[in-house]
DNA sequence: CTGAAAGCGCTTACAG
DNA sequence: CTGAAAGCGCTTACAG
């Protein structure tokens, strides 16, 4: 069905009906419908010659037939309360959300962990049986060559949030991730502090490198030299951060402030700071990105930066849906603006 | 449709369709269309008539209907990296989108923001309007009476995720929480405490109850007096457990170890211990429930009590899809077992 | 601006 | 164990 929605126009096999199962495999379509429903009495050999149609075919039933004419939807709700303090993806997931039920629309999930060996196979899996219109992909999901591929194969439109890398037709959202750098660099500058250490994130994310712009080009608007040995590369977990937090608390002249390109990373800064011993804000300040719940709970509060996610979510995908509908929605890199929350685990310098 | 669904026998008015809307507004089915879809070329005394009879039918179109017969599908996809450290809510979400993948479902999502003065209204429409064939509901929605009531009318079977009340035909998932609270009180008192403060959690929910419970049984056994001035109520937030815990350190015999209710409460005691100069553990022992990611990021890393949610979430929707297949799935309380993850927020007093 | 007819791809109810 | 016919409730393509 998707071959007939504009602004596409290419020719896809249509999909195979029951029709050309019950054909293919010599029976008539109830037999091919009670071996889909996994229904007794059906004799073995003939199950056998139908799966193999099927197979052969690629069949799927179509799940809007199957609603229409049945008694069942094959659909299963779930009713919760949607928590106060959330991370980025249920912010996302509570943006994207708005946005279909308010253009008519139904979201369907696919969470995936990575790496995954059968990526492309479990995407492709998600968008036929589903039967998607359009699909989102949330950093760094996005920038996934066999992705973007295999949806342009299908002639199924995407939006994507923060991706690092072009397509054609791109409908993308970002935030001012370079200039919030930058003045959360600036902020910490301004507190007195010379030595800033930098933890940089994980480099398949677009965030990575504009942080990490912003850092240096308020460096350079200061006149403060920057120092590789300042700089450490991470990979947004906790971990890493603590790793490189590590390494920079060990160099003989170390940082009086780190930024972490996540609050992941700053919590890790701050734990390797506590088992050193180190006064927060006093011997060392931390700042992170994201606020994400940890920033408020942890002890100091995280200075951070904000990023008006679910604005983000609801925004994109609003874009996909009215290309959906046919509206003519040209390539758009809409950019938000993030905020940053100053908090304890900042302050001046008093070493 | 609902109401042909085994073991359910009520009967509900069949939903208008296009033709009871269309003679009702004296016009043709293409007519009714045309309002539905918000096309142009209708006059507006037309379209006024139209509207009317769908506000008096309650008309919904029926998805299945307009996929079929259309080249829409109304439907987007989310692909996401599922965070390898998520909360609660994720949690139960990955377990009920494992079972509907598994059972040849689709789940749909209804983040609800409580207190909600349109509660119903929103599960109604939701139900309503995305043709559900059933229902989860983790706690605490589902203990709310009146979407327990809507539901049986609309004949819409569920399944609970941790309830504290019974219903008909209940299908429930718990954890041996009380077990569990027990275990970790004991453990506690196995390093020394004598003096074990407790927060509980928000009432509304039924491992409120059981966690204080056990903390009780563990005294009894240790016969260790239970001290009602050690007991602090929360609401399961950071916030509450904050002032719980500034209430127990301001006794003039204070703790010297606190057991929060969930770990947002336990993060408010340390964040308060903290502000006071408070060692932890030797001045003040920690534990909290839920190993939620910021137990393990906190300084010091959370002692806790880990769910297996995942599973869970899992187990109680294969029980719901395995009812609405028709089986004869019994009136359940399966228990999983929850376990103890000691970290170094705990240890022997030092007072 | 409005309508009559065909058809989407299945399952149901019934027949044998 | 298997099949022929009807129908689910819409949208499309066409006509006027």
């Amino acid at each position: 069905m998707n071959d007939h929605r504009p602004p596409h126009d290419g020719k896809l096999d249509k999909p195979a009906t029951i029709f050309d199962v019950a054909k293919a495999a010599g029976v008539s379509i109830k037999t091919v419908s009670r071996v889909i429903n996994l229904e007794a009495n059906v004799r073995q050999t003939t199950r056998d010659k139908v799966n193999a149609a099927i197979e052969a075919l690629s069949y799927l039933p179509n799940a809007a037939a199957r609603v229409l004419s049945g008694k069942r939807f094959y659909v299963i709700g779930l009713i919760y309360e949607n928590p106060s303090e959330f991370s980025y993806m249920q912010k996302v997931l509570n943006g994207a959300l708005k946005a279909c039920e308010a253009g008519g629309y139904t979201l369907l999930l696919l969470p995936l962990t990575l790496p995954n060996p059968d990526l492309i196979a479990d995407v492709r899996r998600f968008v036929s049986q589903s039967r998607l219109d359009g699909v989102v992909l949330p950093a760094p999901i996005g920038d996934f060559k066999d992705i973007q591929q295999l949806l342009a194969e299908l002639l199924i439109p995407f939006a994507r949030i923060a991706p690092k890398t072009e397509v054609h037709e791109d409908l993308n959202i970002r935030c001012n991730d370079e200039q919030a750098s930058f003045e959360l660099t600036q902020y910490l500058i301004g507190q007195g502090h010379r030595q800033l250490g930098f933890i940089k994130g994980d480099p398949i994310h677009s965030a990575t490198d504009h942080r990490f712009k912003g850092y240096l080009r308020a460096l350079a608007q200061a006149e403060i030299p920057a120092h590789s040995e300042y700089v450490e590369d991470g990979m947004f977990s906790f971990e890493s951060g603590k790793a490189a937090a590590r390494a920079l608390l060990d160099l003989k002249d170390p940082p009086t402030a780190i930024i972490a390109s996540n609050d992941d990373m700053a919590a890790g800064t701050i734990f390797e700071a506590r088992e050193r011993g180190l006064a927060i804000p006093d011997t060392l300040s931390v700042a992170g990105f994201d606020d994400t719940p940890i920033a408020s709970r942890i002890w100091p509060p995280l200075t951070t930066v904000r990023q008006p996610i679910v604005e983000m979510a609801e925004a994109v995908t609003t874009l996909l849906i009215r290309r959906l509908r046919g509206e003519k929605v040209a390539s758009t890199e809409e950019a938000f603006t993030c905020h940053i929350v100053t908090r304890n685990s900042t302050g001046p310098t008093r070493r």
